[in-house]
RNA sequence: GCCCCCAUCGUCUAGAGGCCUAGGACGCCACCCUUUCAAGGUGGAGAUCAGGGGUUCGAAUCCCCUUGGGGGCACCA
């Protein structure tokens, strides 16, 4: 099916939240996908959601992505920067007439339709089926309007959303990391919707023209996505365009098992950023979630990773975050730092601690390299340092004798 | 409710029929080192491999059922 096509793997984040932890693992896996196997990995931004996305956001990711020391061969590397690739441009957004065009052949062979329901009706359809105790789904109301009928409610002013129209029957995908998986088209929900009302595109399908015109050949992704696919593989037929091949990657989880989620645990990478972990443990840390060497070994560099990552060894099941064993592993990352680096490092934190008015005075490189033999091994966090030897740089030590107890000595 | 998926110590995992009286790591406990705290070292507790049926001379590993957990069901991505 794809086996002949030069591999290419992408990651496509939405700028509609900080980069998620969830989300760099992906880019990671990604990555060390496309380095481990020979193939290119793509960046794009997927910012359709106009409502939500913001340059902002976009920042964040990318940054974040760099901090992480994934690189990519094509996309964006700035935000509201020029792109880099021979698919461009690689924001959804800039790709709106190939969205058009693909929307265009798919209502002239019929295999999509204006649908002019509003969300009034399909609010409606959707308690009575629920009262009913039925699954949700379109009712297809629209779906054999006669050309008459379309024009009489264009003539109204109303503008219609375009529907996939969904055909019937099994489909099946043989899943990298789970087998095979197969569902029935009737339990899609009926015909989605893939371009909306005021003429934007949705993600299904948007997803699906990308990555065709992209030439992705393995989407690797979360698990919350598998429900997806079916819908994506069923827009790739109808677009006569070979699939993919899917990946479906573990779920990271809260301690409680369910998806990760800001509620519940810390899920945005500036902040474990902003609290000193290093790259290098998140990166370690990360691989290690959902995959192992199939050894034990256990501290891994990047680099590390791109000889030793496999699919084989990609586990099935979530992996609860654990926040703990991330800590170590920060700290044996810190522990191998050479000193320099160390100091480097350490400096954003110093300054953050005297912006907060923590410290009066920022410690030299000759100081801080001196202190280095009694702290680097001390440190969990980089951002610790202010807690563990602050007290060297503010001008006066508060002292409260009800503290100072005399020690005994044998 | 419907569809799909998953299932080894609390957690991350090794394990692809005999090497498993199930290994490693985090965390926890103890000891060593140490005039504190860490780091490091050594040892320990911790999993009847969710349960039940098969298949097999032999199953954590293969099959089935049950149970449990999760994910998804938008004009979000």
């Amino acid at each position: 099916m794809t086996s002949d096509r030069p591999l290419r793997v992408r990651i496509a984040p939405s700028p509609t939240g900080p980069l998620h932890i969830g989300t760099a693992r992906t880019a990671l896996f990604n990555y060390l996908w496309a380095r481990r196997y020979g193939g290119t990995f793509v960046l794009r931004l997927e910012d359709t959601d106009v409502v939500r996305s913001t340059l902002e956001f976009e920042k964040d990711i990318l940054d974040g992505l760099h901090w992480l020391g994934l690189t990519w061969d094509e996309g964006p590397d700035v935000a509201d920067g020029p792109d880099r690739g021979p698919f461009g441009p690689y924001r959804q957004m800039q790709r709106l007439p190939s969205y058009e065009a693909a929307a265009q052949s798919l209502l002239a062979r019929d295999l999509a339709y204006p649908c002019y329901c509003t969300p009034e009706d399909l609010d409606a359809d959707r308690k009575a089926q629920e009262a009913a105790h039925e699954p949700p789904r379109y009712v297809g109301r629209c779906a054999h309007l006669t050309t008459e009928e379309r024009s009489a409610r264009e003539a109204e002013g109303r503008r219609g959303a375009l529907r996939f129209r969904v055909p019937p029957g099994p489909v099946a995908w043989d899943d990298l990391v789970r087998a095979r998986v197969e569902i029935d088209s009737a339990n899609l929900g009926g015909d989605f919707v893939i371009v909306r009302a005021d003429g934007t595109p949705l993600y299904n399908f948007t997803v699906v023209v990308d990555d065709a015109t992209m030439e992705i050949t393995d989407v690797v992704r979360g698990e919350d996505h598998v429900s997806n696919t079916p819908k994506q593989i069923l827009l790739f037929r109808a677009l006569d365009h070979p699939e993919p091949r899917f990946a479906h990657l573990p779920l990271i989880l809260n301690p409680d098992r369910t998806k990760m989620s800001k509620r519940k645990s810390q899920t945005a990478l500036a902040d474990y950023i902003d609290q000193g972990f290093l790259r290098e443990a998140l990166v370690n840390y990360l691989a290690l979630l959902g995959w192992s060497t199939g050894t034990e070994e256990e501290i891994l560099s990047l680099s590390e990773l791109e000889q030793r990552f496999d699919i084989e060894h990609v586990q099935r099941g979530g992996a609860v975050f654990d926040r703990e064993r991330l800590e170590w592993l920060n700290g044996r990352w810190i522990r191998r730092l050479a000193p320099d680096d160390l100091v480097d490092r350490l400096r954003p934190f110093l300054e953050r601690e005297r912006a907060a008015g923590r410290i009066d005075q920022i410690p030299g490189d000759d100081e801080l390299r001196a202190l280095l033999p009694i702290v680097q091994e001390r440190l969990p966090t980089l951002g610790a340092i202010g807690d563990l030897a602050g007290f060297l740089w503010v001008a006066e030590v508060p002292l409260d004798p009800a503290l100072i107890v005399p020690k005994r000595w044998d």
